[in-house]
DNA sequence: GCTAAAATTACCTCCGACGTAATTTTCCCC
DNA sequence: GGGGAAAATTACGTCGGAGGTAATTTTAGC
């Protein structure tokens, strides 16, 4: 998950001649190279996070793996968890854009319903699956464990937003948030039910079977509630 | 909220004679230093982080305030957070609790909602009533913040178990967590929204009557989902 | 090429977390 | 009420992450 917002060290071009727009690809060599800077030092961390686990691994043996100095390593991630978690803007919007590019007539309700089943289907990392070993880093790291919290709640607040913009809730309505907390709690309690699975050593076409059904069941739990919510 | 499960440093009693059980009062010379040790220490903690703020205040600053050796202090208290969330244990088993002590033929629903809305009228610090500072304390520090959600996190988690053995739900039951998750958010999005008229410099009387209002609503929106849930 | 900006680097401090051994305080039993 | 055991407190040390600064190298644009 996620990381798209930081870009490394230093995004802004020269001031003197702006010619360039800040949403084009940056194709000159110097972005290409922080690209591949930043690639190989996330890759050198996932390996050892993998292998040793995220507390065990230090910075200092990042940079030595990845051959960068330690303050390079921090430039491009201020925080160690950022190195872990990838798609991190992706998973925390997610709720919100299938809300806000939902067909028209559709509910809330019942587009987040066919997109978490989609997922499923498409055993989707944004969904919670992933590989054992990435789950099992993740829940030994008291760290990375309230950092993926973090993004869930982040994630509730953005459907919150969309839910208030779609159903043109007025400002201090607090009917919005109780909705993004429910419909979002469904998401989160379904998402660690996928890693519980992972982690007992299910593969993933088992858990996706065993996922539908159980993901039925707990939206049609809260169908009653939220169906007509629009 | 919190912090009955350490009761400091080393509670077990000599091993030679064991003529204490250890659920006694403990009535102790040694006790009552320790408790008042204790005391000491969270007084000059807490006091700093509302003066300075959480981060801005360091381990050896409580210490030297409270006269005592840096270990001592994290002796007492393993992490930093502990000193300044207190009633953590009252705060995760709140909920659990109102669904094992409900009466009978009461839904669990009908009695977190009962709850819910007594809190709210005692002004309850663990429905979020709290001083502004210490509000402002909490959101201004990514700890707390932190911390906070992992509070949230494991009352639902208690509620969960709480309501699948007053439900029977059998051991692989995805209903018990889901309607957690949902009964929990409704709790936690008011708690927050208490929070935030605090901080918006609203009295507590007065967010007490903004809560009523809003937690009917609330309510309401997850009452045809769960009010036969039992 | 030359110049300005950006990236990388080598140090640095600070603080929380943790461990260990020594010292003092308290307790229990004789 | 004194002696020995246990617990609490203390001083001291290490380690790792976060953060800052100035110097050096690399790149971009003229």
């Amino acid at each position: 998950m996620g990381m798209s917002t930081d870009t490394g060290p230093g995004t802004s071009r020269g001031s003197a001649s702006g010619t360039r727009r800040p949403d084009e690809p940056a194709t000159g060599l110097r972005e290409t190279k922080k690209r591949e800077t930043r690639q190989l030092i996330s890759d050198h961390a996932t390996r050892l996070f993998l292998q040793q686990g995220f507390e065990a691994t230090t910075l200092a043996e990042i940079a030595d793996a990845a051959r960068v100095a330690k303050k390079t390593v921090t430039n491009y991630f201020p925080r160690k968890e950022d190195m872990a978690l990838d798609h991190q803007d992706e998973f925390v919007a997610g709720l919100a854009r299938t809300v806000s590019g939902r067909e028209p007539g559709e509910s809330p309700f019942a587009a987040l319903r066919r997109a978490f089943l989609s997922a499923v289907a498409a055993q989707d990392p944004v969904a919670g699956f992933a590989g054992p070993e990435f789950i099992r880093m993740i829940v030994e790291s008291p760290t990375l464990s309230a950092c993926l919290r973090g993004l869930h709640d982040q994630r509730e607040e953005a459907l919150a937003a969309a839910l208030a913009e779609a159903t043109g809730a007025s400002a201090g309505d607090i009917t919005p948030r109780a909705a993004a907390a429910l419909l979002g709690g469904v998401h989160r309690v379904l998402f660690q039910r996928i890693q519980e699975l992972t982690l007992a050593g299910r593969a993933n076409p088992e858990i996706a079977a065993v996922l539908e059904g159980e993901a039925v069941r707990a939206f049609d739990l809260l169908a009653p509630a939220l169906a007509d919510y629009s």
